[in-house]
DNA sequence: TTCGGTGCAAAATGTTTGCACACAC
DNA sequence: GTGTGTGCAAACATTTTGCACCGAA
């Protein structure tokens, strides 16, 4: 429940807020800021998008949410439950796919703990490629 | 060498790429533009930050380059030699420390080309931490 | 000589911030 | 009522683009 994510991340359950995560929650893939602006001005909802901007930072700072950033540089947002994905993306049409295996990252994570003495926060894996549809059209 | 890089991506051989690729060769960490340029300006050569983005943008387009995306959205760019390596980074202090693993992505790249039919041109895998000195600061 | 490359300035893009007002608790 | 959240406009950082000139092949 958006309720409960929010309240044991102690922010206030505003509209605002509550609509931008219940659009990420419903979505299949990564959202971007502007991705969820345009899906609230097609609901004739209107949310300024500098709110959506901040709620996202303040709810990825909760770890709320989990910041992807996609091949263009820019950023998209999940629910940070604890099975995450990664994503691999074209760099012709930009286009993502997920990669819809265990992440690999998880063993390398202690090994580097061990070797660095960094307690691992974090990381970011992300593919680049050039997708079939784009491969085609290259001939 | 950097002319092979060259002639083997068909691009001219002039002093600015020279000058670009020959900075990120010899970095021991992958650069931004704007560190790049930084250094450029250090050395008291001139060259146009446009002129760094386009020819990043090229070289990476080559495959020359391989594009990593920082954890704040920002872009670096490193040689695309097959032997790279992945770096962990302190989110309190940004120092960085080489992960002297084989890199990890590998296989995985064989097993996503298979599944997902993109011909896979490179990745960016990135872990985030705190380093041991900022733990113990934190205590 | 030709076409790709460069410098410059200006624009586009994605994101952040200051301030006054509004609303959840 | 208080402090957090919001809208708005403006700033900011990074990256891209149009155009005229330049220089490597």
């Amino acid at each position: 429940m958006i309720e409960d994510l929010l309240k044991k991340a102690s922010l206030k359950n505003t509209k605002q807020r509550y609509t931008i995560l219940s659009i990420i929650e419903s979505a299949e893939e990564p959202m971007t800021a502007e991705e969820i602006f345009k899906r609230l001005a097609d609901e004739e909802i209107k949310i300024n998008l500098s709110t959506v901007y901040r709620n996202l930072n303040m709810l990825t700072g909760k770890n709320v949410l989990l910041k992807i950033l996609k091949g263009d540089g820019t950023a998209a947002y999940e629910i940070n439950n604890s099975s995450h994905s990664h994503y691999i993306t074209c760099c012709m049409c930009n286009s993502s796919v997920l990669i819809d295996d265990t992440c690999p990252v998880k063993e390398l994570s202690e090994t580097v703990s061990e070797k660095t003495g960094f307690k691992v926060t974090g990381h970011s894996l992300q593919l680049t490629g050039i997708c079939s549809e784009c491969l085609k059209k290259q001939k």
